[in-house]
DNA sequence: GAGTGTATCAAACACTTGTTTGAAGTCAAC
DNA sequence: GTTGACTTCAAACAAGTGTTTGATACACTC
């Protein structure tokens, strides 16, 4: 006889690449325990039905995921262009690349697309920290006059361009082929992105001030 | 008795929203021949079966998706920033905001991110038709110096940016609430990324001259 | 060592799934 | 009117689903 949180470990850590590979509805008990070497019953005696061990999976993987790759703390006077290039570091690391152990960054993704009834709990420990972030690095970045609805919208561009590289994975993949894709790592991703939003950034934040100082 | 297309067709337009909302597995063949009120046996007599009808669903909603909103074709000596900004336009109609009918646009972003075996056939008529406009357009913007790989990775943060919309839909609407998710249209996206991007552009556009032509 | 609470196990259960079947209906051609 | 090809229909089928059950095995307490 084991002990009940070996089990319930066990059956978690199995459960979660077959969750993140094919979704909830398409996995099944069966493959679970087998997997896991536990009875069939285990389950449905450890965590009630499988709805809930799917929601025990999915918060398993955004705890995982905080503890492993935690956002990052800054001096007090680090340029804000140096925070918001390690911020889109820390993103791609958490969901947008195949990150150790990888079915964390898939089902946290699948959440986020499909939301489940993890999904308030989702945004609230997970979405909302990293919006909250992200804004204050923009506050520095533009300055306060810049409107709040226009630092959301440089937000989603951020996210959007880092979170491409998860979801359309397998296009890219057949758009580029194997070796160009196999180029695609973190640092190169990193890079281009912080670049492109800094540059993007800069001429906004020019615009912004001649149309409040005009000539 | 009705003719056969009539009913194919019944079915394939019922099939799509479901589909669309709850995916291939969750959708059962129950629920659509119910809905499209023909009889159960209807799917496997016209289709075959269940994932057939899946496939045709896919490759309707691709045709209908280009025949309602198609790519836009210009004049001869278009400014490249006005035809970047009518793509962007056209790719947020076409899948990242809900146009009508709702479910052509889910379906086909469903196919991207958890391609099924229609998957080759969508790269080749709607990711590389739509990858070669984009790249087309930044050969213009950016002139002949810039190379391939940069100029790939720019076309991701533009789709990036435009499919963040319709994939982190849940999620931004939660973030935000829905007054002020309310104000997200077709135009103020497409303006803002159009900007955004042209914003970096200009900038990359002049470090990579300083780079090739130092002072 | 009997008793107790807990965990595991094989088997069965009730239900849903996609698919098949054979009869019945429908329309056009002859 | 009969034939024949095509379509629809209710019913059944076989396989797979999550869940429950009652018995069994184990570790610990008294």
């Amino acid at each position: 006889m084991h002990s009940s949180e070996d089990t319930r470990q066990r059956l978690i850590e199995t459960a979660g690449p077959i969750f993140a590979e094919k979704g909830f509805r398409a996995t099944t008990v069966r493959e679970i325990s087998e997997r896991a070497e536990v009875n069939l019953a285990s389950i449905n005696y450890h965590f009630g039905d499988k709805e809930s061990l799917y929601l025990a999976t999915v918060h398993h993987a955004g705890l995982t995921c905080q503890q492993r790759i935690p956002l990052p703390e800054w001096e007090p006077g680090t340029p804000p262009a140096q925070k918001l290039h390690g911020f889109i570091t820390v993103f791609l690391n958490r969901v947008a690349v195949d990150h150790e152990p990888v079915w964390i960054g898939q089902l946290i993704t699948r959440e986020l697309i499909y939301p489940t009834r993890a999904c308030e709990h989702f945004v609230r420990e997970f979405a909302r920290p990293n919006f909250e972030m992200l804004d204050q690095i923009l506050c520095e970045l533009l300055g306060p006059d810049v409107p709040p609805t226009k630092r959301q919208l440089v937000i989603f561009s951020i996210i959007g361009q880092c979170l491409h590289y998860r979801f359309c994975r397998p296009v890219i993949h057949a758009l580029l082929g194997p070796e160009e894709f196999a180029k695609y790592n973190v640092e190169l991703l990193s890079n281009h992105i912080t670049a492109f939003t800094l540059a993007a950034l800069a001429t906004l934040r020019r615009d912004e001030r001649t149309i409040e100082v005009p000539s």
